[in-house]
DNA sequence: GTGTGTGCCTAACTGGGTTAGGCAACCTGT
DNA sequence: ACAGGTTGCCTAACCCAGTTAGGCACACAC
């Protein structure tokens, strides 16, 4: 019987596209191990257990997502760089909805540490340079921003926005003028 | 053998309280049976399956959802309004994690019709009638603002803001501070 | 007290996740 | 070319969740 030369690597990408064809929580072990066209035991040699492979899958999606975020950051600023990144965001999420659910999948402490997490934190920042705004109101600004973009991304897969007019789109553009504005604004203190 | 008495409204009932104390993923039949001290198959004959039991508790946590955002609503406007319904938003989710995971789950179109999700729709819009946005920006900012909820709650929920200052209420009232700003001055259009 | 309906039961099956242990394909050194 | 060890994938087995079919007996209606 010829190997099929499994990776942990090997399974995590499988997983990943698997995921994105037939959604995060489907993507298991049986299914994947199908999809080889190998046991499902056999797997095991290569992740420790169904959880340690979504765990896999989720840290590849982060450091995907890092990856775009980077790219659509560097060499931008002010309404530039926040758009730019939002739409890496978004255009990851709707190309691999997938992977994206596994970004949002929760992970151990331990994973957490290793994952790209520290990376995004990073990048919200830097998108926030242009706007020049003093700590604590940087920090409620980041968060602003990551509820928004995971909020909104979030309602649109869940099909929220499909049933109603104007499409998830132009209020997206919106949103981002808005946010754009707010930034450009930010209120002192109350 | 004494008879339980169970009917499809107590299983409901007793699943919600059962997803808040261990999650609405770990809210199974076989879980739910063990706590009423009654067979899984004795289930069956008041819900059709395992979905149709989480559709029960989903349906349950939108109606308390619109139950709570309304009273919150009722007799208030402007800035008032909007941190009523954020904070019943967000208060729900913080005392019921389990129903809050269950109001996002995902609903066929048939249980999504009989939900209570026109009146979330209902009630946006009346927060947003003492800042007096015409079309289409209302419904650009009704997605805002569902957005911003969902994805703070959500981040907050997975642990997104717990290891790093300052503590999420804060960032919640700046953020509240920022949107009602925003709203007062939403850009017409660039 | 007897009959009837039905609530909860037992039994049995499907399918996913996981572990233990074995066989054989590959690599390494000669 | 071949013998050694290594290790990749296998079979076999088990547990636990979900589900269905069919039966017993409790509770109410008379």
């Amino acid at each position: 019987m010829a190997r099929a030369g499994l990776t942990t690597e090997t399974l995590v990408r499988a997983g990943a596209e698997l995921a994105d064809e037939i959604g995060f929580e489907q993507a298991t072990p049986t299914e994947l191990a199908r999809r080889l066209g190998v046991r499902t035991a056999s797997l095991y040699s290569h992740v420790r257990n169904a959880h340690d492979l979504k765990t896999g899958i989720a840290l590849l999606a982060l450091e995907e997502l890092a990856d775009r975020a980077s790219e659509a950051v560097a060499g931008r600023a002010g309404k530039d760089a926040l758009t730019a990144f939002a739409d890496a965001y978004r255009d990851y999420a709707l190309q691999h909805p997938g992977r994206f659910a596994a970004a949002r999948y929760r992970l151990d402490p331990e994973a957490a540490a290793s994952s790209a997490g520290a990376r995004h934190a990073q990048l919200s920042r830097a998108v926030l340079r242009g706007y020049d705004l003093p700590e604590p109101q940087q920090t409620h600004a980041v968060r602003l921003l990551g509820s928004v973009f995971s909020g909104f991304v979030g309602l649109e897969g869940a099909g929220g926005f499909r049933h109603s007019a104007p499409d998830a789109q132009e209020s997206w553009t919106a949103i981002l003028d808005a946010l754009d504005s707010l930034l450009r604004t930010w209120p002192a203190r109350s």
